[in-house]
RNA sequence: GCCCUCAUCGUCUAGGGGACUAGGACGUAAGCCUUUCAAGCUUAAGACCGGAGUUCGAAUCUCCGUGAGGGCACCA
């Protein structure tokens, strides 16, 4: 049987990161197995659609490179992949159903039910209309009562679910009750539309967040009302809000030890500068292990070793300090160029006008510093802002005494005047002579240090070398000279 | 309240009766290196939720607690 599994959300808000991770392990399931990923909105609760939800959706997934086979946009042999676009469909097997004694009509008012529930009746629903007789349900209809469609629930005995992760899971029935599969506006609930659905699509292993295992048994009488061969299922652990209580969520904003946000919306992973590849690899080390102790690998390598079966089955946090790791990881293996262009806009967003050649010069030298693309704004700040011309005092100190710094400004200027090649070795070698020359210690270090804060108005930057050169040697010996000034007249 | 799931270093995890003196990674700390900050290298601290049982032997199997999470809609 070829292996076919979908990922199949809700446009009701923007892509969570825990999706993208259920997304992912749903992907690599298909791929590892030669099969099709498959990509299917579920959008029958109209009241709770967002715009734009389902574009932000397919945009999410492009950028991580979680390719479908068959989906709304590129269609597919089980079409349509909106669910409001198979109404009939959900329809159709519905009455299906309420035909072959699986399901009947309830006309159930929600005055009715909100009675019931007050009334402590237990799931709110006394299963009023399950043997209502046939010229009644005609009656009704006839006057035009609105009805909903319910599924018959076995009274008594168990479901057994059959987890791939747990195991058999067994639900005892009296905790059920007759759930609608057909709502009043004619559109299906979850519970039918998911069945149909991946029958239809001729899905193999379906996963989902645990918070459907309690429901599963619906599914399992469903498929066998049906007398359909069920999937596979896969109850895919919660993740959990990294601080504080309960899943990770959005609602309740959690902040990691260093006080940084967490991120939860996917595309706040794009803005913060983050890889795709990186952020995949990340989440594929949670709740799964690639093997042999090793971390970080591609998702080609992940797809050659992965299997739904061993998935964990825990509850876990994301770890975010291993995304920044990782991320670092994949940013020290970009080339100077491909670094500079990815870093480009975000700069560019905080109006700076960049030049990809001159920020090329920096990479090298940054692109061990940097966690995340917007890591290089305080290293490259100095490029597009007038530094602050440093006081006297900073200028000098014990290792550096008031005329060695003198002197060694000045011979650093003449030197990055007329020195014939300006590239950072050349530069780095003569200023290091300097440096050295006019300190009592044998280190360039502490002029250095003067120096940094002369071209970059911080005691902390990318190697001042690599600095001078991407500033350009007019820009540079204007901050000598205006750092020279401050000695004054000798 | 009822039901379901889960439980190894701070975090992500390996392990699935003897190979455990419980392994790795991130993070943390220290040292080295050094042109600041990083990176890199070396080292260190750090865990089997508790209690019963099964067994010659339990992190591993069973039960009971406890804790955490989830579910009990004409929402998904």
């Amino acid at each position: 049987m070829t292996v076919r599994t979908r990922f199949a959300p809700s446009p009701t808000g923007y892509m969570h990161i825990g999706s993208v991770w259920a997304a992912l392990f749903a992907w690599l399931h298909a791929r590892h197995y030669g099969g099709q990923f498959i990509l299917r909105i579920e959008d029958t609760d109209t009241k709770r659609t967002v715009p734009g939800a389902q574009e932000n959706l397919l945009e999410t997934l492009r950028w991580f490179g979680l390719d479908w086979d068959e989906g709304p946009d590129v269609g597919g042999p089980y079409g349509p992949y909106i669910q409001t676009e198979r109404q009939e469909l959900y329809q159709k097997w519905a009455n299906w159903l309420v035909e072959n004694g699986h399901a009947y009509k309830c006309f159930a008012t929600p005055e009715e039910l909100a009675q019931m529930r007050e009334e402590g009746v237990p799931f709110g629903y006394d299963r009023r209309y399950r043997d209502f007789p046939a010229d009644k349900v005609a009656e009704l209809e006839a006057q035009g009562k609105p009805y909903v469609i319910r599924f018959k629930m076995p009274l008594e005995g168990e479901t057994v679910v059959p987890d791939l992760l747990r195991g058999d899971v067994t639900f005892n029935n009296d905790q059920f009750t007759d759930y609608v599969l057909l709502k009043s506006n004619g559109l299906p609930t979850y519970h039918l539309a998911v069945v149909v659905d991946d029958h239809l699509m001729e899905i193999s292993h379906i996963t989902r967040g645990v918070e459907w295992l309690n429901t599963a048994p619906i599914h399992v009488n469903l498929y066998q009302a049906f007398g359909w061969e069920a999937p596979v299922f896969v109850h895919l652990p919660v993740i959990l809000n990294p601080s504080g209580k309960g899943k990770l969520s959005k609602r309740h904003q959690a902040f990691t030890d260093s006080g940084e946000k967490v991120l939860v919306r996917a595309d706040e992973f794009m803005e913060a500068g983050y890889l795709p590849e990186a952020v995949l690899n990340f989440l594929a080390n949670v709740g799964w292990t690639f093997g042999d102790d090793q971390e970080k690998f591609s998702m080609e390598e992940a797809i050659e070793r992965f299997d739904l079966a061993d998935v964990s089955s825990s509850p876990t946090k994301l770890p975010y300090s291993k995304l920044d790791w990782l991320n670092s990881l994949y940013i020290q293996e970009m080339e100077p160029r491909a670094l500079a262009e990815a870093v480009a806009p975000f700069l560019e967003k905080e109006g700076y006008k960049v030049d990809v050649g001159q920020l090329e010069i920096l990479m090298p030298a940054l692109s061990v510093r940097l966690k995340k693309f917007t890591d290089a704004l305080p290293f490259v700040r100095f490029l597009y802002e007038e530094t602050p011309v440093p006081p006297l005092e900073k200028l000098w100190d014990k290792k550096l005494p008031l005329p060695a710094a003198q002197n060694a400004f000045r011979e650093a200027r003449n030197f990055l005047a007329t020195v014939d090649s300006f590239d950072v070795d050349t530069i780095g070698e003569g200023l290091m002579l300097i440096g050295v020359r006019n300190t009592s210690t044998d280190k360039a270090g502490p002029f250095l240090g003067k120096l940094r804060l002369v071209i970059t108005g911080q005691k902390v930057s990318p190697p001042v070398f690599e600095c001078i050169v991407a500033l350009g040697r007019l820009p540079s010996l204007e901050r000598i000279d205006a750092a020279l000034a401050q000695f004054g007249q000798d």
